[in-house]
RNA sequence: GCGGGAGUUGCCAAGCCUGGUCAAAGGCGCAGGGCUUAGGACCCUGUCUUUUAGGAGUUCGUGGGUUCAAAUCCCACCUCCCGCACCA
């Protein structure tokens, strides 16, 4: 990468960071100042963070800063989660010596080796980059107060935690139950992608087992269709199987061993009583649950043992597979003469599905060219057919109380149903199999027994935090309905684990609370941390009552402060603090928070807050792309934080990512982008040491309108920044706001001028203040070379004066503009060489009858028939007769006219144009080198051989070259 | 299917919330010019069609609608992208 030789932006980011440092300029305690607290969400340790990592915490430090300068005591702390299992997967990679991932470390990572060694241990992975990540977010400028940071292992954390958990256990949110999990037989435990071979995230899927019965056994069947039971026409076996027969709990299955195995995992109690094949069972007489009915057992070699039970049941019209098997033995009836009902078997259509007939499995079938049960697109087959059916498919009047109703609920319903009679169970197949663990052992599901659940289900906590959300400011808005659907569509949630870092459950020692659960309403221990870590409280005899009488204000001081061993004043100090900067009130995160962490942050604040503490604000980010693609480990395009800042400094990073999107746009990173920005602030730079402050001089017409416009640019930047469109601001400040500049320097320098530059000066401040939060390290750079004094993360945010929006130079300096465009344009056209240039302005009637018709229109009325005869009615515009044309151009200029300028055409009244346009001369010698007049329309002495003059109207002045 | 996002002139991409300054910013590419021994880099000019007077015409996924006025608002449709879980 190319090093930069014009400016050392390293030192200079140094040197600011050391002052600011030095200031203590980021460290918030309560004043008499209001407050506003900004988080972000912590990050987890387990990699250094890039590019990516960096616009959510750029936005947060942007809002920060922004909020700073504008007066407020602003907290912007940061903590990080070691919480979780990724860590502890990477320690057990590290001592299994796993070459990939040390390599990871060695060359991506650029971890030194003997940290690497150190890496067996999880809790030292998670020190090395929460130490690597702190720096980055140190160089990047971001105005955190240090001395609220913490791990969510530190014992005081634990101890927060604790009292959470119990805060909602006592609310009746926490609840117990069933959970099936990846397992591994052998190491008796758990397993997550990072404990199997090929790091394979074990998961999968509940499938229903019905239980078709005869006399004596249950022959149960897996389904992922359980509403398809009533368009079941028989059951089918592979003859070549030998099936168990086992007892399980107190009925006798006959199933696959491979199937007898997965039950032991899932609470049953399993005894093999004995076998029987296959062959055996074909043709015999079993019964359908819930519908009285029998049906008859069939043979077909697409029945796998090792999937569900071993026996299918056949659904032929809607199932490929089962409507193939039949064909394929009505094909070779001859062979089957025990079977001979054979032919009676016809398939019941039970689902209606637009565009497909009454027998989709057929219809597909014959789609792709099927003849026979092995094939291998009857997968596909099923698959299409599943999807299709799932989505838009309807039960028809055969399914009995479930008709009408859609696929997609009935199968729910009939699931429901089923298992209520006993003619069910659930069983669970991994979706990728073998899956298998680190030890080599092959992975089942396990079936949990007493798991602890957060209850999001429960309706009033859903409905509370509805109508919250619905209350809250979410930016942008769209995220709004996003919030909404998840919460209807959250259920419970395990809310413990058997291993990873973290809390333990203190009801329940054996458990770890899990790692989203404790990390919901930890900006409340921010206030804690700045005690914990200046050694003035500890957590050795804390206990709920004092977090109680912190954050609920419940339990008298002297009792907790005897429980805690903390004298009264620091708990009353404490206890100000936190109700001083609680609630949060902007909490900035990635979009791929949004269905998790950050809505169990509402829930879980709703739950145990009083509503005065719940969050005000959430800001939501897309996220990073690199180049226009998605960054990623595979891709290799993945650029650590700290590197891109060495190579072209934090502040151009900072816009980089925060200009090249909108808040939920996924923002694109490119090197030419940076290094466009980062000439451009160069080039800024430069400019500043150019003006100094001066004293007020009298204003000209360009000085007025160059600060007109600088207090419409602050107007319009501030309003963008309040709504977090940093984009818009920074495009306002930064680009926009060029255009007025260099045409403010052409007017200067076509008048020769040398007193403009305090104007400038002025002009610069304002814009670099606004700078200040986006790009803070070459902005305090600016401000002191504009010899401002103190730092210009301490000024304040600069606000419009009305007083200084000039709306007369306003329209002056826009007639100029666009007269000057219009000679250029001629000249275009034209390809003439210009010797002599004549502008004719309107005559006076003209003015008037364009002052009445703006008022007309302005007042709403835009008949052009009535405005000439209301016109010619008129004495002082009567000559409108001459020229009726004119009132149809004026319409169409004012309306062409944005209603900003309409409103100062109108406040500015009559305008006397001759004069504004006086100081075209300047303009036009010094482009062209030649002379300029300019004439009334009604001056009687005028040049005006072509007769060009009558063309002018009020704004837009005839103009003659020769 | 549900929820969210997007479709703009050769390409990338602003504009849409808050209708008019929109033939529509910026960048790339392309063309011409400058600089240079040359190339690169850099700078200037041009880049929908048409036009020797500042103009006109046609365009912002498709089709309707509202309005004096629509890339922008409303309705319908088409196409593409992302998420749908117990993982941070």
């Amino acid at each position: 990468m190319e090093s930069d030789k014009t400016m050392d932006w390293i030192s200079i980011e140094e040197k600011w960071r050391q002052k600011w440092h030095a200031e203590k300029q980021f460290e918030s305690d309560p004043d008499a100042r209001k407050k506003f607290f900004v988080t972000v969400a912590y990050p987890y340790p387990n990699s250094p963070q890039h590019i990516g990592h960096g616009r959510t915490y750029t936005l947060a430090d942007v809002h920060a800063r922004f909020m700073r300068m504008s007066g407020y005591n602003v907290l912007f702390p940061m903590g990080f989660h070691y919480t979780g299992t990724p860590i502890l997967g990477m320690a057990r990679r590290v001592q299994e010596n796993d070459k990939n991932l040390i390599d990871a470390f060695r060359t991506l990572y650029k971890v030194p080796d003997e940290k690497i060694r150190e890496f067996s241990e999880p809790v030292k992975i998670a020190d090395y980059f929460h130490q690597e990540i702190k720096a980055g977010m140190i160089e990047m400028g971001y105005s955190i107060d240090w001395r609220r940071e913490f791990t969510t292992i530190d014992p005081f954390y634990n101890k927060f935690i604790e009292w959470q958990f119990k805060k909602l256990k006592e609310n009746g949110l926490v609840i117990q139950g069933t959970h099936p999990v990846g397992w591994c037989p052998k190491d008796q435990n758990p397993v997550s992608q990072h404990d199997t071979l090929g790091d394979v995230e074990p998961s999968f899927t509940e499938y229903t087992v019905i239980k078709f019965r005869d006399d004596k056994y249950v022959l149960p069947i897996a389904t992922l269709r359980p509403e398809t039971i009533f368009g079941v026409t028989n059951l089918w076996v592979n003859p070549d199987v030998n099936y168990e027969i086992t007892k399980v709990d107190n009925e006798e299955w006959v199933i696959s061993s491979e199937c007898a195995t997965k039950l032991g995992f899932l609470n049953k109690k399993i005894t093999k009583i004995g076998n029987i094949t296959g062959a055996e069972l074909v043709g015999r007489k079993i019964k359908i649950p819930e519908r009285n009915k029998d049906i008859f057992i069939l043979p077909a070699t697409f029945v796998e043992s090792d999937n569900g039970t071993g026996l299918v049941m056949s659904v032929p019209a809607h199932a490929p597979f089962d409507y193939q098997a039949l064909e394929d033995l009505k094909k070779n009836m001859d062979k089957y003469t025990n079977l001979p009902f054979l032919s009676e078997i016809k398939p019941i259509s039970i689902i209606e599905t637009e565009g497909y007939s009454d027998i989709p499995a057929r219809d597909l079938i014959q789609k792709l060219g099927i003849d026979n049960q092995n094939n291998p697109k009857l997968e596909e087959a099923t698959k299409e057919l599943y999807a299709k059916e799932f989505y838009s498919g309807k039960l028809k009047q055969n399914t009995g109380r479930f008709a009408q109703k859609t696929v997609t609920d009935a199968k729910e319903e009939v699931k429901k149903w089923i298992l209520g009679n006993g003619n069910a169970d659930i069983l669970y197949e991994l979706n990728e199999s073998p899956v298998r663990c680190r030890c080599g052992a092959e992975c089942v599901v396990k079936l949990l027994d007493n798991q602890w659940f957060l209850n999001y289900s429960n309706p009033e906590w859903k409905e509370k935090v509805h109508s919250w959300i619905n209350e809250m400011k979410i930016l942008p808005e769209e995220i709004r309905n996003e919030f909404n659907h998840v919460v209807d569509w959250l259920k419970e949630r395990a809310c413990a684990r058997q291993h990873g870092l973290g809390t333990k459950l203190p009801w329940d020692k054996n458990w770890i609370i899990e790692s989203l659960s404790d990390s919901v309403i930890y900006m409340a221990y921010y206030i804690i941390a700045k005690y914990v870590n200046a050694n003035q409280i500890n957590s050795e005899h804390i206990s709920d009552s004092f977090f109680d009488y912190i954050f609920l204000d419940k339990g008298k001081s002297e009792q907790v402060s005897s429980d805690s061993k903390i004298v009264s004043e620091r708990l009353e100090s404490i206890k100000k603090e936190f109700q001083y900067y609680y609630p949060v009130n902007a909490r900035h995160s990635g979009r791929d928070l949004v269905p998790n962490h950050l809505t169990f942050f509402i829930f879980n604040h709703l739950a145990i807050f009083p509503k005065k503490y719940w969050p005000e604000e959430i800001v939501v980010n897309g996220s990073v792309l690199m180049d226009g693609k998605k960054m990623s480990k595979s891709m290799g395009n993945i650029i650590p934080l700290r590197d891109a800042i060495k190579t072209h400094g934090a502040d151009s990073i900072r816009l980089a990512i925060l200009i090249s999107a909108e808040l939920l746009q996924d923002a694109d990173f490119n090197q030419e982008a940076v290094r466009g920005i980062k000439s451009k602030l160069e080039y800024m730079l430069d400019e500043c040491t150019k003006y100094k402050t001066a004293n007020e001089t009298t204003l000209t017409q360009e000085d007025r309108w160059i600060q007109s416009r600088l207090q419409q640019l602050i107007s319009k930047a501030t309003y963008s920044i309040q709504k977090m469109r940093l984009r818009e601001a920074l495009h306002y400040i930064l680009y926009e706001f060029d255009s007025d500049l260099q045409w403010y320097l052409k007017r200067v320098e076509a008048k020769n001028r040398t007193d403009h530059l305090g104007i400038l000066h002025g002009v610069f401040s304002a814009r670099v203040a606004m700078m200040s939060p986006f790009a803070p390290y070459i902005s305090e750079e600016m401000w002191s070379r504009l010899g401002n004094s103190g730092l210009v993360s301490k000024s304040s945010w600069p606000t419009p004066n009305e007083t200084k929006i000039d709306l007369l130079a306003i329209q002056s300096e826009t007639l100029l503009r666009s007269t000057l465009e219009d000679i250029k344009n001629i000249i275009k056209v034209t390809k003439m060489n210009p010797k002599k240039i004549t502008i004719y302005t309107s005559a006076p009637w003209k003015v008037k009858a364009y002052k009445k018709i703006l008022e007309k229109i302005t007042s709403g009325g835009v008949n052009i028939g009535s405005l000439i005869k209301l016109l010619i009615s008129d004495k002082e515009t009567e000559e409108i007769k001459k020229d009726p044309d004119f009132v149809k151009k004026t319409v169409n200029d004012i309306l062409s006219d944005p209603q900003d300028d309409r409103d100062s055409k109108n406040k500015v009244s009559l305008v006397d144009e001759i004069k504004m346009l006086s100081e075209l001369e300047s303009l036009i010698k010094n482009e062209y080198e030649i002379k300029v007049q300019i004439f009334s329309e009604s001056d009687q002495n005028k040049y005006d051989p072509k007769n060009k003059s009558r063309t002018a109207r009020p704004y837009k002045p005839a103009i003659l070259i020769e």
